[in-house]
DNA sequence: TGTATATTTGGCTAAACTAACAAATGATGG
DNA sequence: CCATCATTTGTTAGTTTAGCCAAATATACA
């Protein structure tokens, strides 16, 4: 792989990684089904301190895949791209690949 | 966060996680391509020890994204579900929107 | 102005992770 | 038996990073 492909499939896996975290991967399901949520509704939603959860939005944020929009004091963060609720049917139907694939071997 | 969701949200992340590195990338993608490969010719493609590719050929099989059949003294490797070229085309997008933006900042 | 709330950032620690190579082991084919 | 293909093990070194606390910043409201 010559040093052009490397920068191309490092810039995808970037953003690839900015979603495999299981705190990401809710918010940005959360962001998905609600439209719209700010920092503290998050924070109260996950269940860890503020800064933690400010800083996986910066991720986020820094990926591309939401964008944030200041209202007074708060700052509402939504999804940047709707494709990327693709991902998520996608590593469903692998999920349900492999429980098939399990209840085989059980069988047999 | 409860502990039902925790879980649901850790097992998609793994699937992600399998994804988020540059060489699993390329390979997925060379795969989409080409159908099917075998370590040997993969490890010459990407230009590590072989050691290497069979072990990120195990991280993507281990989630369920590849499948492997041998055929004589070789393994061959193929995608398990067409859908993960979905992931492409949404990082894609996104890296597009991200330049997009970078572009009005220049502008002004 | 002063206080409360919302958010980000810096500092820090612990920990997990992981990629990579080398060497050993297994399996297949000639 | 030897060569090739592949996986596994051991190891190292390096990165990463998630989380909390505390400090800094920004806004709203009294």
């Amino acid at each position: 792989m010559d040093a052009k492909n490397q920068a191309k499939y490092e810039a995808r896996a970037k953003i690839i990684k900015a979603m495999a975290h299981p705190t990401r991967l809710f918010i940005v399901d959360e962001l998905a089904r609600s439209g719209r949520r700010c920092v503290c509704e998050l924070t109260e939603m996950v269940g860890v301190d503020m800064s933690t959860v400010s800083r996986h939005l910066a991720m986020l944020k820094n990926a591309g895949i939401v964008e944030d929009e200041k209202r007074g004091a708060q700052v509402y963060y939504s999804l940047r791209v709707q494709c990327v609720l693709d991902f998520f049917e996608c590593v469903e139907s692998v999920m349900k690949c492999n429980l098939k694939d399990q209840q085989k071997l059980l069988v047999s």
